[in-house]
RNA sequence: UCCCCGAUAGCUCAAUUGGUAGAGCGAGCGGCUGUUAACCGCUAGGUUAUAGGUUCGAGUCCUAUUCGGGGAGCCA
């Protein structure tokens, strides 16, 4: 006899073999006659395995009451191939063993569509609906699928820390770190002095891996980052967290025009990926949450992403007769109908922007021959909007320093990422990318909260 | 943080100009069936988010708060 997972179970070939179950149960259909058809699920597959039961098996007068959803038990049983339609192969239990019994009275999930906001506060057992467990399965292979495009290229996974003291780029509004007593903190002239701290100085958690990156891609070459990462910002939007996880790459030797091919390259594969390894996650999702996300994936895959400059858009926006709430000109920043507009209803297809006016972004872009953009590229999916954010850095001592000042940073504060550019600095480039974004891409889900396992947004830190 | 909308049974929703709360699903019980979102019958289940106000009377109107949804800003 062996063990076997519902889904090892469901693929067996093998049929009229002893095996042994274990999992959840997701329904019972019963007769009082002494017959009845349980659903079980262990997480392994979205498909229930189909467990028939004879009035006689060991185990079923006693426990059959308590055979109720959410309750969780060991079949053992006989692999049979099943006479009905639905499923290929179904176990006839020889024994039934119960470990956890679900009250029906109480138990929060039913045999039917729950909305996502109701499974939002019930985040402990949303995993355990076929949704949510479709979502988590894909979660797991397409970050998989991200390990596997870096490594197969030999890039070096690097571990960029999490409590930082670097205010990073401005990225965003950090969460504090601190051992001292918020109620009584120690002061000095007025303020509160961090020297006492746990690490001396004010301390925050990481809004982004890159200066580290940087560090490690101008030693160690081709390199990535994939953690967690923190904004303190009071957003409150289906595409913004509080913590997310954000994979960002950075390479020496990488000019912007590489910097984009790895991108498109990137998303190309990562959805091709896990297409391939989640066909029956996938198929769900294109049946219950938008039916046409299979085929937007394969429009993603099949064709080349347009690449555009920031020019060139904003001379289509102001051209093409669409309106808009917010005028377009050239030196501001694109507004999300902008890039929407662009991906969705011009193109219907991946862009990528590049080449920015050097006013709107960060300090650490090298600025182009115009004197005016700098190297920066943004990445927009239809349906989503930007999913990633890069550019090339910029190299050059002097124009670093004059570009920190510039945007009011003291260079002493960056004084180890101004050293990178005084000692053997190199051409490099890398972007950004958060993972539940890519998340919104694959499953066709709308909110950001459905497809992290415990969602952090200002006022809402449980589970 | 700003704008708009919402909160009624365990869940999803209904309730006429302000007139005293209803359905489906789920649950319990019974029946029936190689069933499969099973099916049929019966039963129970509500301080209408919270606090105040207007009114003879408030689920319904007003104010505040909390939470949720959509959009915006910020970004990934």
């Amino acid at each position: 006899m062996q063990r076997l997972k519902v889904a090892q179970a469901l693929k067996s070939t093998a049929v009229e073999i002893e095996v042994d179950v274990r999992g959840w149960i997701r329904t019972k259909r019963e007769s009082k006659q002494g017959f009845a058809f349980l659903e079980l699920n262990d997480g392994s597959s979205l498909a229930n395995l189909q467990v028939v039961i004879e009035g006689t098996v060991t185990g079923f007068a006693e426990h059959n009451k308590h055979l109720t959803t959410g309750s969780a038990v060991r079949i053992i049983g006989v692999l049979k191939e099943s006479p009905a339609a639905g499923q290929k192969v179904e176990v006839h239990a020889t024994s039934i063993e119960l470990y956890g019994t679900a009250d029906a009275e109480k138990y929060p999930l039913q045999k039917k569509r729950h909305s996502f906001e109701f499974l939002r506060e019930i985040a402990h057992l949303r995993p355990r609906t076929n949704t949510f467990g479709a979502i988590f399965r894909v979660r797991n292979a397409l970050c998989n699928s991200i390990h596997n495009f870096f490594q197969s290229r030999g890039f070096v996974y690097v571990n960029s820390p999490i409590i930082t003291t670097s205010d990073a780029e401005g990225a965003g509004a950090m969460f504090q770190v601190t051992t001292l007593d918020a109620a009584k903190p120690p002061m000095v002239d007025g303020h509160i002095d961090y020297s006492q701290d746990f690490f001396g100085k004010r301390a925050s958690l990481t809004v982004s891996g890159q200066l580290e990156g940087e560090i490690f891609a101008t030693s160690l070459g081709d390199c990535y980052t994939f953690g967690p990462t923190f904004r303190a910002e009071n957003s409150n939007t289906t595409r913004h967290l509080a913590e997310f996880w954000m994979i960002e790459p950075e390479m020496p030797f990488y000019e912007l025009t590489d910097n984009m091919d790895l991108a498109e390259s990137f998303i190309r594969t990562i959805v091709a990926e896990v297409l391939a390894t989640c066909p029956e996650d996938m198929a769900f999702f294109n049946e219950r949450i938008d039916t046409t996300i299979l085929a937007k994936l394969r429009n993603i895959i099949d064709n080349d992403f347009l690449r555009l400059s920031y020019t060139e858009a904003v001379e289509i926006l102001m051209t093409c007769g669409e309106k808009f709430e917010y005028s377009v000109k050239w030196g501001t920043d694109l507004q999300s109908e902008h890039e929407r507009y662009l991906t969705e209803k011009k193109f219907g297809k991946p862009i990528i922007l590049f080449d920015y006016p050097r006013e709107i972004k960060s300090f650490y872009m090298r600025v182009n021959e115009d004197g005016r953009t700098v190297r920066a590229m943004d990445v927009l999916v239809p349906g989503v909007g930007e999913i990633i954010g890069g550019s090339q850095r910029e190299e050059r001592l002097d124009v670093l320093i004059s570009r920190m000042q510039e945007c009011g940073l003291k260079p002493e504060d960056y004084w180890w990422y101004v050293d990178l550019r005084r000692y053997g600095s190199v051409p490099h480039s890398g972007f950004g990318l958060g993972l539940e974004r890519v998340m919104l891409l694959l499953t066709g889900m709308t909110n950001i909260r459905d497809v992290i396992p415990f969602p952090r947004t200002p006022k809402n830190a449980d589970f």
